[in-house]
DNA sequence: GTGAAAACATGACAATTGTCAGTTTTCCTA
DNA sequence: TAGGAAAACTGACAATTGTCATGTTTTCAC
């Protein structure tokens, strides 16, 4: 089965609605299929002893979650909610199980998939050790740019609350929120309401990079 | 092939060793097989781009290394250099292609496997972002305890260098030396020269919490 | 054994980041 | 469209963490 066999599958398959802020699934949840996203935007996140939220992963259109979690026969270990009205399909794990075992395309196919998935979150891991919060907002702005794409009027498509943002980065709303003014006070970026638009790409690029 | 078969595939190639210091692979290379620990210890590590070395994980026996990108065919995005004598065989790339191909059973075992380094990855992610450098270090010991044992003394077997305790917490060196100081003074730990012990465990736990 | 290099350790200080306690703005619903 | 809740913002301050400079100990090759 080709992904775009499993296009297929999953076109056939009824659609579900989510609404902005609704969950998809739960954090210790067990999972009888994946989701496979059509639109909108999920944040997958995981809830940290003290009580905060660290966003780890952002999807979208042909994302598929729950994997990870089919997969590995496990509880999931995020919480998928949507960020932006959302429209996805579910796959009964059965048919996951059936696929993987009877084809090895498919299974190579998924495995690629994940292998991609886990330089990123090595990726992840270096950023949120070894830069600092200003650097990591830069580079969210920029990601969030280049992952999501901005309007005629330069803002970015995908409009985040701050605490979202503070949530992606990993520190506190405040402190996300002040860096924001910093940025636009040094004309990095531009605001309006809640949406941020990138001004100047490249002096935001040297900041994720440090100075 | 089931992981007992692999085994015996292992056990028939040439070994080699691999002393404490030396890389196995860098940051960069392009890897044309797989190797698998048979002995000793390798951290895999990232440097960042302020140039100081983010360790992801720690292999021992039994682990497999360059697994990832051999499957996506990307060159490695991390360095694995061992912190204790190894000895590790290789497996060429081919003959991991062809048994993906034409064996599901042990891409679905592999892709099990991966499932799994993706959760523990998303657990570091959090715990960098959401945890202090007291609570890392903290756990930082449980782990290698719970992972690598201790000897009949009660110290650690496996034995770090302060820096590279450092580049698993994601901290500088000398914090690092500063919060292991605070321990001992604690009563929470021992150390001999750069060997560490746990006395405490509960409340080393504790601390690794948050209080 | 001995001397040099590396690793470990500590102090002083500055920079970063988090927390708490508010005020203002925005957004949504009745 | 008014009113109330949620989100965004700001200031003041404290805690955490990094940096630099320096001294001490350990390690290891000779």
């Amino acid at each position: 089965m080709s992904k775009a066999e499993l296009k297929k599958v999953s076109d056939t398959k009824i659609t579900k609605i989510v609404k902005k802020g609704e969950a998809i699934f739960s954090e210790g949840e067990k999972l009888n299929g994946v989701f496979c996203v059509r639109d909108g935007v999920s944040k997958l996140s995981k809830l940290s002893p003290n009580g905060k939220d660290q966003i780890v992963k952002l999807a979208t259109q042909g994302a598929v979650l729950g994997q990870r979690s089919v997969i590995a026969e496990e509880t999931s270990n995020l919480s998928a909610v949507a960020v932006k009205d959302m429209e996805v399909c579910f796959i009964p794990k059965n048919i996951i199980e059936e696929t993987l075992n009877s084809n090895p395309d498919f299974a190579v196919e998924v495995l690629r998939h994940m292998a991609h998935d886990l330089k990123e979150a090595d990726d992840v891991i270096v950023n949120m050790s070894q830069k600092t919060v200003k650097q990591r907002v830069a580079e969210a702005f920029i990601y969030l740019r280049d992952n999501f794409g901005e309007d005629k009027e330069g803002y970015l498509s995908l409009t985040l609350s701050r605490e979202d943002i503070a949530n992606v980065v990993g520190t506190a709303t405040e402190s996300a929120i002040r860096i924001i003014s910093d940025f636009k006070k040094l004309g990095l970026i531009k605001t309006s309401g809640k949406m941020i638009g990138i001004y100047d790409e490249k002096r935001l690029l040297e900041m994720a990079k440090g100075h």
